[in-house]
RNA sequence: GGUCCUGUGGCCGAGUGGCUAGGCAAGGCUCUGCAAAAGCUUCUACAGCAGUUCGAAUCUGCUCGGGACCUCCA
């Protein structure tokens, strides 16, 4: 493998050289997703965005450690009922026990990136499972006295910070801009001022997630189970963050001061930001109502989905944009993307019959150095798919033997395809494995019956049963090699 | 209000000082009993105005749109 990658760093604002602290063993950790509820696509694509990084530094030889946390102690939920636990307040809705909502939306999290074929992180860990080591990370933050204790709930303390670091360097900010431009929130009297952050809360007798602490029953803050599970497996400075670009602020910011108010470490040498994904311009959120899971995309079961999408069209879809621009949903931009696909698709089934020649008109040295190019500078999918299109076209030219290519040239093909389609871009292409077997023989004798009367110019029987499977939305598509069938999409 | 991003052909989306992606759609063609499918092929855009430059969609300024963050959020 040739060349290096090159990939945007958010903390200096540059395309960097990725250099591992550690080679060949590489440290990534990405924000997870709080389970109090289905994640919809806009998530997912931050998932496959980090997905693709994963699975190109594991196609680069590294040796990488991803982690990726399961947020199950709920976030402050919004003024109106501040302090409340996300998961806690879901549990009563439904009558569950907070842990079974969370074991339930983990799950189906799990089936749906599966779905989209993102690979599983190396650890997946829950901020449930280390209340302890968040308790000893506040104890540190306190002694180093970055920290200050208010009726049972420890706050960071943000303007202390400040005067020795810089607090927004991430998402620069600067501190005093912040003091001044924020909005006064309900239930914050305890801070001392209202950038402080809570490292532990204390909870309210009617809260249902809660632990001791030195502080008395609470749990723990917004941001204080990312610094600490990064510490934990990954060290205290470690590779890559990454996470959503909602994320940067304040989430990342107070991740650095965390790590740097205990461990006098900033946690992470890149960190890497995935956009939005937006509906009609606007980011699609929950809250905003403009978003759908991903069994409604695939079920077509949502007012704004046209029709139902599958999985790898998505996926094909989201990579066809950079992952650090936002890309707008719509049916028509998601339709052509589910063509463009097959049309690689196709391209790969045909490889498979290309026979080779002695020489070769084409030049796959050149389309395979291009691959690498693209992947290497900062992730660029799109362009990496455009020279995909350029070697389907060759494929295409190829069959129609209108170019040939040698033995060498083919074995190229076919291994930028496995490399670059399969490996790092993570596509699949059974997209119809949900046939039965009984349905596929039921198919073949009749589009049999069918053959049989095509050549026969028996054409009243043959058109008959190619607008009979119509009703039933199954297209016949004939070719020179025979009749295929496909459900109508 | 503050900070930042963004505006590309009918649509989606890369690029980023000169070589001007790619997909979809549309037109033409090939194949074909017909149709579909598939393939080949054509189409030249960068919000507006001003400036820098031999040369700008790309840099600078202004104007006008759109958006994100500042509050849980991928």
């Amino acid at each position: 493998m040739k060349g290096s990658l090159f990939i945007f760093n958010t903390l200096t604002r540059k395309k960097e050289k990725f250099i591992p602290i550690n080679p060949p063993f590489v440290g990534m950790y990405v924000c997870g997703p709080t389970v109090y509820n289905d994640v919809h696509i806009g998530n997912v694509r931050t998932f496959i965005s980090f997905d693709v990084l994963y699975r190109y530094l594991l196609h680069a030889g590294y040796k990488v450690r991803y982690v990726r946390n399961i947020t199950d102690v709920g976030h402050l939920v919004n003024d109106a009922d501040h302090g409340e636990d996300k998961i806690a307040k879901k549990a009563r809705l439904e009558n569950l026990e907070p842990m079974e909502v969370v074991q339930q939306y983990t799950n189906s999290f799990h089936f749906v990136l599966q779905l989209f074929n993102t690979l599983p992180p190396s650890i997946e860990p829950t901020a449930t499972g280390h209340i302890i080591e968040q308790i000893e990370m506040i104890e540190t933050i306190l002694k180093n006295g970055y920290a200050y204790t208010k009726n049972g709930s420890v706050y960071f303390d943000v303007e202390k910070y400040s005067q020795m670091h810089h607090y927004g360097k991430l998402s620069g900010r600067i501190t005093e801009e912040l003091i001044a431009n924020t909005r006064s929130l309900e239930g914050q009297e305890e801070k001392k001022s209202p950038l402080d952050f809570a490292l532990w809360k204390n909870a309210e007798p009617s809260h249902i997630m809660k632990w001791k602490s030195p502080w008395g029953i609470g749990f723990p803050g917004w941001h204080l189970e990312c610094s600490v599970m990064s510490t934990k497996y990954l060290g205290e400075t470690f590779d890559i963050h990454g996470g959503g670009m909602d994320l940067k602020f304040p989430h990342h910011e107070c991740e650095i001061a965390q790590s740097v108010a205990a461990e006098n470490t900033e946690p992470a040498k890149y960190w890497i930001h995935g956009n939005m994904l937006t509906v009609n311009g606007q980011k699609m959120s929950k809250s905003l109502g403009n978003s759908f899971t991903a069994t409604q995309l695939i079920n077509g079961t949502h007012p704004m989905l046209e029709k139902a999408y599958e999985p790898m069209s998505v996926r094909f879809f989201m990579l066809q944009s950079h992952y650090s621009s936002t890309l707008d949903f719509s049916n028509e931009a998601l339709q052509a993307s589910e063509k463009g696909f097959r049309r690689l698709v196709n391209a790969i089934t045909l490889l498979e019959t290309i026979q080779p020649s002695e020489s070769g008109s084409i030049n796959t040295d050149e389309l395979e150095k291009k691959c690498y190019d693209a992947i290497q500078d900062d992730l660029n999918t799109p362009i990496l798919i455009a020279h995909l299109f350029d070697a389907a076209k060759t494929i295409n030219l190829l069959y129609d033997k209108k170019e040939i290519a040698t033995k060498e040239q083919i074995e190229t093909l076919k291994s930028v395809f496995k490399n670059f389609f399969f490996d790092i871009l993570g596509l699949q292409t059974e997209t119809d494995n949900n046939n039965s077997d009984k349905t596929n023989g039921i198919m073949n004798i009749i589009l049999n019956i069918r053959k049989k009367a095509r050549e026969n110019k028996d054409f009243s029987t043959s058109d008959f049963i190619r607008d009979e499977l119509k009703k039933l939305h199954i297209i016949i598509k004939d070719s020179k090699e025979g009749a295929l069938w496909e459900y109508e999409k």
